[in-house]
RNA sequence: GCUGCUGUAGCUCAGUGGUAGAGCGCACCCUUGGUAAGGGUGAGGUCGGGAGUUCAAUCCUCCCCAGCAGCACCA
């Protein structure tokens, strides 16, 4: 047989005999270096150490120093590991698929009866004996056929469903971990015990629809975590606390800044607090987007279905709109969009080139009906308040005109602490409106503006509006989970929809180009991030609640009053305490409720003229003098926009 | 909307087939104390809503509502 040459990561080149399987490379190499492999590289592809080696390749092999390549075998591995556990345990239950996800895997299963908290630790338990007998992974490649009667024959529905989506030419792998396969792609372990017994958690049990379509079965899916060691999983179980005590639902409640009701599922109750917050917010923006050329307006709630028909959102979204029931025989919805409210103002007279482009925006108020269980805190919610604005532009200026909003949404994050943003580029859905030629426009328009501007972004196929391509720019929330806020969205179909037009330099007339779009997205989603992202310790300049003045003893009353006069009179939010309670007591509510500064008067402040400022989270105090004290903190609450 | 879980005082939660309890908060009293909980007394609940089973339901069953996790959805 003839030889191959391998080329190892460190350049040297050994020569093997063809068909040598990547685990006898490394026994040639060291026997030690055999024990810890787990993997290989061939080509840079990550593949099983039994796979015979035909041909000449760079080639590696990964031991558990191998970060990624560990940390996918062993997660991968769980995955089999579990359902083998599971079907050991409830021979009835279906397998079906399981994937290496962020910091662990999942795998959905078929079974009547769901899975209770302490099945899991029964799975888990089984998982570790499992791991104990320290198994071989074997993998064979079957043909079709083989693999659709096999299926078949153990009553494994979706596993036949999937040997059917394989493409022709593929190989069909099937690991066996043990006595028990599963059909897949791998690459896998060499046996299970390399699996790290205590690293791994089971975590939590929810429904799934196969293949993600709500058409189909309701399947249980199992979330593990798993990592290299028991610290790393120690690690990530802490750091899920730490996200917990992050979440702006139980931090609004202990701020006091907004609660929700029952009678209105996914509407704001605002607190006073809450909704300083909110107007802060607001103020920023709207100097923003004076200085950006903005003009703002503002457009009726409740209008007319006809005009929603107009939109398209009637056709689109009827079932997502909150109707409004009169007495009259019309028919009216909540705004679920500014959008028509502002081609009706954009038609009010007539406009001309020279006037392009037209920058209309509105704090607008929307109703979405969203499906009940898309509710969560302020980052979901069924009303909510856009910083909207259309631009209303000629083709011309259509790319320039993206690329000052994709500029200003980056430098409003950026004030807000958020550096990197991530964005998708959402393209042509297949139920739209609209010529192709207009979608090429747009999509290329959005797309030019990000190549100028040197960004990264994600291609999200398909995913557009029924009316146009979108940018989306996602924040993070304390848990890693993605939300949408700011969005840029190119339209050549309402314009014309609404019979909206400029006259050119010819003197005709024309429909504009009309741009969407949203900054923070919602307010109500952007305050949500914005207390998860400070753990509720917000920037001076956004706290509701800026500085405390609290008393010592009673006597002190009546200069903690003054004092405090003098912080509101420079427009700070300051409040007293002149409860007869011990400093510590109000110290330690006031950090509870995250008051970045709590002042101090006693006989002594009283007496000198001058306060004890405590930051908070800092144990150490210092005594200034009222009028610095102003000075500093007012320089402090200048928002960034004005500095 | 789907699967599963949860709903008891303002908040966080315990508890029982015989109409309820703690801590915090709140009110009042004592205390005037120097940087994360001073002490005492007291008020406060149709046990999410409705129906059923039962001599008796906060507890068991069913329906509804809301919330939580995930899925699906997100103009």
């Amino acid at each position: 047989m003839a030889d191959i040459t391998l080329t190892l990561p460190d350049g040297a080149q050994r020569s093997y005999e063809a068909g040598t399987t990547g685990l006898e490379v490394a026994k040639k190499i060291s026997t030690s270096l055999a024990k810890k492999a787990i993997s290989c590289s061939i080509n840079g592809v990550h593949s099983d150490l039994s796979k015979p080696l035909e041909a000449d390749a760079d080639f590696a092999i990964h031991t558990m120093q191998d970060e990624a390549q560990a940390l996918e075998l062993i997660r991968h591995d769980c995955a089999h590991i579990m359902a083998r556990a599971v079907q050991e345990i409830w021979p009835d239950v279906k397998v079906t698929i399981g994937p290496v996800i962020d910091n662990g895997w999942y795998y959905d299963f078929d079974r009547a009866e769901p899975f209770t908290p302490e099945d899991l630790e029964t799975i888990e338990k089984k998982m570790r004996e499992i791991i104990n007998l320290r198994d071989e992974v074997r993998m064979e490649v079957w043909d079709r056929d083989r693999a659709i009667k096999f299926y078949e024959d153990n009553n494994e529905p979706y596993k036949v469903e999937l040997v059917g989506m394989i493409p022709e030419g593929e190989p069909i792998r099937m690991y066996w971990h043990g006595h028990w396969q599963d059909l897949c792609r791998g690459p896998h372990l060499v046996h299970t015990g390399q699996v790290p017994a205590d690293a791994f958690k089971l975590m939590s049990v929810a429904g799934a629809y196969w293949r993600g379509n709500s058409e189909n079965a309701m399947l249980q899916r199992i979330y593990g975590v798993a990592f290299k060691n028991k610290e790393d999983l120690r690690a990530h179980l802490n750091f899920l606390e730490e996200a917990a005590r992050r979440d702006h639902r139980k931090l609004g409640k202990e701020m006091d800044l907004f609660h929700f009701e029952a009678v209105a599922p996914g509407s704001v109750f605002w607190h006073p607090s809450g909704w300083r917050m909110f107007q802060s917010l607001i103020h920023y923006m709207r100097r923003r987007q004076e200085a950006a050329g903005y003009v703002e307006v503002n457009s009726p709630d409740i209008m007319d279905r006809h005009l929603w028909e107009t939109s398209g959102h009637w056709f689109n979204y009827m079932d997502n709109m909150f109707l409004a029931q009169t007495h009259d025989d019309r028919d009216y919805a909540l705004k679920p969009m500014n959008c028509p409210g502002h081609m009706l103002i954009y038609n009010q007279g007539i406009k001309s080139y020279r006037d392009m482009p037209v920058k209309i925006a509105e704090f607008g108020k929307v109703h979405r009906y969203e499906p009940s269980g898309a509710l969560h805190g302020l980052l979901r919610v069924r009303s909510f308040t856009q910083d909207d604005a259309h631009i209303y532009c000629t083709e011309e200026q259509l790319t320039d005109e993206c690329l000052k909003v994709n500029e200003l949404i980056l430098s409003i994050y950026k004030d807000f602490g958020f550096e990197d943003v991530s964005i998708k580029l959402s393209t042509r859905p297949e139920k739209r409106i609209g010529s192709d030629e207009n979608w090429d426009q747009s999509e290329n328009a959005l797309r030019e503006a990000l190549d100028r501007a040197g960004l990264p972004y994600t291609i999200f196929e398909g995913e557009g509006a029924f009316y146009g391509p979108k940018l989306e720019y996602v924040l993070r929330d304390a848990i890693g989970r993605d939300w949408q806020c700011g969005t840029l969205q190119v339209d050549f179909n309402l314009p014309v929809r609404f019979n909206t037009t400029y006259v050119t330099q010819e003197g005709e007339k024309r429909a504009p180009v009309m741009l969407h779009r949203a900054l923070f997205g919602s307010l109500e989603r952007f305050t949500g991030i914005l207390i998860e992202q400070h753990a509720g310790r917000l920037p001076f300049w956004l706290a509701p609640r800026q500085v405390v003045v609290t008393t010592i003893i009673t006597d002190a009353s009546d200069y903690a009053e003054e004092v405090a006069q003098k912080l509101r009179a420079a427009g700070l939010h300051a409040e007293t305490d002149l409860r007869n309670e011990k400093i510590n007591y109000k110290v330690r509510e006031h950090s509870l409720s995250k008051v970045p500064y709590i002042l101090a008067i006693g006989a002594k402040e009283v007496e000198d003229g001058t306060v004890t400022v405590r930051t908070l989270g800092e144990k150490q105090t210092k005594v200034v003098d009222v009028d610095a004290l102003v000075t500093e903190l007012s320089a402090e609450a200048t928002p960034p926009d004005l500095r």
